[in-house]
DNA sequence: CAGTGAGCGAGCTTCCGCTTGACTT
């Protein structure tokens, strides 16, 4: 008989916490929650004063039946589960779940895994706490009642299968307005003056810019021609000493935004790396929102400082997290071993574990000491100033380990090494270049951009951030994509040698990589939802029931009251809206059609998105054409809508046989012969492609033909063996087939393949 | 699966937040 049962979520943790706790112990995992609503009825009795339905998900039956005959064996058990309102949910569900007594359970919590805490924690057991597993329950039913009673009815309005929710609703249309606003924005140029000047003492150059900019081309010519005539002094030179102080340790969004802008990994791939290396006890706890690090493993890191880099690199430091409704029931994610700089294994887990190295230890580093040096230069005959910047680095800190990046790609800015100036100075000038720069629209999202802005309005939670943004595009409201920039021409005027001369630059801009954009779906349920449900689309919707929440868990306010005066309205919404709306569609008058005088429309169809010629009830059927990837209903324009009715398209032969480009199931496409190959192109690219680049495509498909193939056999409908994205398999009269993981595919004989075909069909 | 757009209807889809494997073509 065993006399204690510590039940923690997470068999990693259980693991570590065994070694501290020892005989005497036994500690398990209940791999998360272990119940939740019934799909049947929306697993709440609204009759019965919203009475929550619970059953065991059948992959946890067994999980929960080896946890009860634990429990039944042990003297005492104590629920260790995670010290936020999920977490107390969790104990909650175990106790009724397992059946558990008041005399023989125990709640216990700690913040971080150290040996100390959790002796700390059985010292200092308490009861389950009722008001926070009601305020969970209150979350948990909201979120039900939102999603199984809106996508319904998106289903019966748009189309079926839709999803609408708390947090993924409001996700798409943070991408929706940012394409609009995109959509909506209008560059301006202006020019910007940078003269270089010689420094009279050592002959140096160095650069200073105008403070201000001229809108025109005029203004700045006629500026430039002041200048020719124009001294320069330098009239004031001040130096002010600064800081920058180190970016605090990780939390799950800040990882991800990291691992995107420094490594290029998808939020997913982050999760799934990180998961990896806390699995092997490589680093801490990797779903957090918690800046605080343990008194042990700040220690560790002084430490590690102190031998690395000398006792002026040391500060330790507690940050203190701003975000609403962090929960912190955990460390920041920090390595466990803060000794390891390193480590081996897999180049992402190293990559990934040295960002977290780098980022934890410096967030207890010293503050960075600059320099910051303005100088002033005046002209004779007019009022306008230059301004020369420079940085200088006089400890370098932490910025010796990290420095954070940003997603804005800001202008290179001036402000970098200069020489040693002299006011009063006169200076003489080398060039003055006046160039036009273009304001950009503001910057579309990437995953980890986007998380970064859920995270500011306390949206979702460090488990939800990487799945919400796989479901809004797993629906289809969101693609991630590549575009290419556009090209526009910049003129640069410059003074040199007392002539002004003109050129034109052609530079590219709007390039994105790995950017979020909405599709005709996802702006079509947005609007459907904004239009109905506004308040449920408000960006302060979750802070205001987060605040809701809170009251329960303070015990000030009882929750089946706070969801009935939620629910009433909401559901009467629901049924209205069921009633009365129109079908959320979009539908946009391109025009008329210049051959037939008929109108086209672009519209969503049956099929997505389409351009349509002609009515539905004229004698001759409309015609319809499918609008390809990359353009919008909202947006496209009736030339390139009729564009897209010259496909299918003969673009010429090659090899004697018919080369043409046409737009399918699957997107666009080029066919040669009987064989099809998938285009990635994009609006007008497609339009406009010529048939040796056709041929190129068709050339590298048919490589990749060659590739997918490993082995066939000399008989009719033998097996294949072929090579497909998850590795090797065998392909038999169009079903497929797993090849089992100690036969190696290149030495399989037919009679062995047919073998895996049997065995598989039982 | 790559030329779909008649209309009807059965049965299905769906949320957020905790956790890992099992599994995919």
């Amino acid at each position: 008989m065993e006399e204690n049962l510590v039940i923690v979520e997470s068999p990693a943790k259980a693991k570590t916490i065994q070694k501290f706790l020892g005989d005497g112990f036994v500690v398990t995992s209940c791999f998360g929650h272990i119940r939740d609503l019934s799909k049947k009825n929306n697993g709440i009795d609204i009759a019965k004063n919203y009475e929550p339905i619970y059953e065991v998900p059948s992959e946890k039956k067994k999980l929960v039946s080896e946890l009860k005959k634990l429990a039944k064996q042990a003297n005492m058990v104590w629920l260790a589960s995670d010290e936020d309102r999920e977490g107390e949910a969790i104990a909650w569900h175990l106790y009724e779940a397992l059946g558990l007594k008041e005399n023989n359970t125990k709640r216990i919590v700690f913040h971080e895994i150290t040996k100390d805490a959790i002796l700390n924690s059985i010292k200092t057991p308490r009861s389950i706490d009722q008001n926070l597993v009601n305020a969970q329950q209150a979350r948990r039913i909201l979120d039900r009642l939102v999603g199984f009673e809106l996508s319904p009815l998106l289903w019966k309005k748009i189309k079926p299968s839709l999803s609408a929710g708390r947090v993924q609703s409001v996700a798409v249309r943070l991408i929706v307005e940012r394409e609009r606003e995109i959509f909506d924005f209008k560059s301006t140029s202006s020019y910007r003056i940078i003269a270089s000047f010689i420094n009279p003492d050592d002959s140096k150059e160095f650069k200073a810019e105008l403070s201000k900019r001229f809108k025109t081309k005029k203004e700045a010519l006629e500026f430039l021609g002041t200048c020719k005539n124009a001294n320069f002094k330098i009239s004031d030179i001040s130096t002010v000493p600064s800081k920058r102080t180190p970016a605090a340790p990780f939390t799950t969004s800040t990882l991800q935004q990291e691992a995107s802008r420094k490594l290029g990994f998808s939020v997913a791939r982050t999760m799934s790396v990180a998961q990896k290396l806390y699995e092997s006890g490589k680093i801490t706890y990797m779903r957090t929102d918690s800046l605080n690090l343990s008194s042990l493993a700040i220690g560790a890191a002084a430490n590690e400082i102190k031998s690395e880099f000398g006792d002026e690199y040391v500060k330790t430091r507690t940050f203190k997290s701003k975000i609403k409704g962090a929960q912190e029931a955990h460390e920041a994610i920090r390595p466990t071993y803060m000794n390891s700089r390193t480590i081996s294994g897999p180049a992402a887990e190293q990559s990934l574990y040295e960002l977290i190295w780098k980022r934890t230890i410096a967030s207890q580093m010293s503050d960075a000491q600059i320099e910051k040096t303005t100088a002033t230069i005046l002209m004779s005959n007019s009022d306008e100033k230059f301004l020369a910047t420079g940085e200088v680095i006089k400890f370098d800190g932490f910025l010796r380990v990290y420095i954070e990046s940003t997603d804005d790609d800001k202008e290179e800015n001036q402000s970098d090494f200069l020489p040693k100036l002299s006011k009063g100075k006169n200076l003489t000038v080398d060039s003055i270049i006046a160039d036009e720069r273009f304001t950009n629209n503001p910057p579309r999202y990437t995953e980890a951009s986007l998380v970064k802005k859920l995270e500011e309005l306390g949206i979702g939670r460090p488990s939800t951030y990487a799945p919400t943004i796989s479901t809004i595009q797993n629906r289809g409201y969101v693609v991630k994509e590549n575009r290419d920039g556009y090209e526009r021409s910049a003129t640069i005027i410059t003074l040199k040698n007392d002539k002004i001369s003109e050129k034109i630059k052609t530079e590219k801009y709007g390039y994105e990589k790995g950017k979020m954009f909405p599709s005709d779906i996802g702006m079509i349920v947005n609007d459907f939802l904004v239009e109905y449900f506004k308040d449920i689309l408000d960006y302060n919707f979750t802070a205001k029931v987060e605040k809701e929440f809170d009251e329960i868990a303070d015990g000030n306010v009882e929750w089946k009251k706070m969801i009935d005066s939620f629910y009433k309205p909401f559901h009467l919404k629901i049924a209205d809206t069921e009633a009365n709306s129109e079908r959320g569609r979009a539908e946009r008058m391109l025009g008329l059609d210049p051959k037939s005088g008929k109108n086209v429309y672009a519209k969503y169809g049956k099929f997505g998105p389409v351009i349509q010629i002609g009515e539905k009830e004229d004698e001759q059927k409309p015609q319809f054409a499918s609008i390809t990837k990359g353009m919008h209903i909202e947006q496209i324009t009736l030339e390139d809508a009729l564009k897209l009715f010259a496909l299918p398209r003969n673009l010429g032969q090659y090899e004697d046989l018919d080369v043409i480009i046409s737009v399918g199931r699957f997107g666009p496409y080029v066919r040669h012969g009987s064989s099809f190959y998938s285009l990635k192109l994009k609006g007008d690219e497609l339009l406009n492609i010529q048939l040796n680049e056709a041929i190129e495509i068709i050339i590298e498909g048919k490589e990749k033909e060659k590739k997918k193939i490993i082995k066939t056999f000399n008989q009719d409908d033998a097996p294949q063996i072929l090579n497909g994205r998850f590795g090797a398999y065998i392909s038999y009269k169009k079903k497929n087939y797993k090849i089992p993981k100690k036969q190696t595919p290149e030495d399989l004989t037919f009679e062995e393949c047919m073998k895996i075909i049997e065995s598989s069909k039982k």
